[in-house]
DNA sequence: AATGCTATGTATAACAT
DNA sequence: TATGTTATACATAGCAT
C-alpha cells in the first residue's frame, strides 16, 4: 500500500482498468453533484467506459442538462477547454446560416421527408455546409421542443389527441 | 486558512460562490481527463453556471460524446444515480415503440413536415406519448447522422453537392 | 468481481495579492 | 475580480477479503 503518485496514462490491465474506473466515476459523480449543490448550478457527465457502457449523472437530469446544452450552444460562445487545458473559442449563430442556406435547403429537406425517413437518412449524405448547419440547428431546436413534450406527457400531464395512441 | 469541513449547501455569498464555481469546474475537467486517459473512455461534462453560462468539457469532444449519447441512451438500459446515490433503472426500447406508433404517427409528421418547420413544431403540441416517443426517437437518430456529416464537412472532406451552399 | 481499509497523493477553502 | 499560496479535507492506489 505505498500508492506511489499516478501516472496518467492508459492502464492495461483489465481487472485494475475496471476498479480504477468505478472509483474514480463515483468520485466524479459527487464532485458533479456538490458543484451542483454549492453553486446552484445545473450539470451531467456522460460516460462511456471501453466496454462501451453508459453511466451519467445529472442535476436536474442527464436529459435536462443535454437539452438545454443542444438548445443554447449552437447559438452562442462556447468555451471549450480541449485536454491540454488550452481554451478555444467558436463563435456559432445559427440563425444567420439558417437564413442564408434556408430557401433552398428546406425545398430539399421537405422534399426528402414526404418520401419517408429512410430518404430523409440517405439526404444527409448530399447535404452541403450550410444546409447541414441549418438541418441540424432546426432539428436540435425541435428535438427540445420534443423532449420537452415526452416528459410533460411522462408526468401524466398531456393532452392525448383524438384518436391517438396514449400509453 | 483553516479550511474547516466543507458543508455541501448552497453558497449565498456571490464572489465566494463564483470562485469555488471556477475552481471545482476546473477540478471536475481535469478529473474527467484523467478519467478518460486512464481507462480508455469517452465522457463529457455540461455545466450551466447560475448566471446560465455553459462550459463544457469532452474527450474526444463534448458533441461526440452527446451525439453518441443521444444515439445510444434511448435503445439501452442506463443506469443512473441519482442525487441520492440510489439507483434508478430505465428501460426503454424505441424500436418497439416505433413499430406500434409508426404508421399514423409517422403520415401526420410526414404531413407536418410537408408544410414547412412552423408547422413542425406546433404538430408536437398535439401529439401522443407513442407518437412522441417515435418522433423522438428518430430525431435523435437523424441528428447523429446530420452532426456527423457536419463534422465530415468541418473536417474539409465532404462532397459539397452540386448547386449547393459550401463554406 | 465487488467491497473495505489506510497510507498517501490531490483538490481546494481560506487567505493574500 | 482574477490569480497565487498553503494548510487541510477529501479521493483513491494498492492491498486484503
Amino acid at each position: 500500500m505505498v500508492r506511489r503518485r499516478v501516472e496518467i496514462k492508459a492502464i492495461e490491465d483489465k481487472a485494475k482498468r475496471h476498479t480504477t474506473f468505478t472509483k474514480r466515476r463515483q468520485g466524479l459523480f459527487k464532485k458533479v453533484k456538490d458543484l451542483c449543490y454549492l453553486c446552484d448550478a445545473e450539470a451531467a457527465v456522460i460516460v462511456f467506459s471501453k466496454a462501451g457502457n453508459l453511466y451519467g449523472f445529472g442535476h436536474p437530469e442527464v436529459d435536462d442538462v443535454v437539452d438545454r446544452y443542444l438548445a443554447d450552444h449552437s447559438s452562442s460562445t462556447l468555451a471549450k477547454e480541449d485536454a491540454d487545458n488550452a481554451v478555444q473559442e467558436r463563435v456559432f449563430d445559427s440563425r444567420v446560416v439558417i437564413e442564408e442556406a434556408d430557401a433552398e435547403a428546406m425545398k430539399r429537406i421537405d422534399k426528402a421527408m414526404e418520401t419517408g425517413r429512410p430518404a430523409w437518412d440517405e439526404m444527409v449524405r448530399d447535404v452541403g455546409l450550410s444546409e447541414v448547419y441549418g438541418l441540424e440547428s432546426a432539428m436540435k431546436e425541435s428535438i427540445s421542443k420534443v423532449a420537452a413534450r415526452r416528459r410533460e406527457l411522462e408526468a401524466g400531464g398531456g393532452n392525448i389527441p383524438v384518436g391517438g395512441y396514449g400509453g
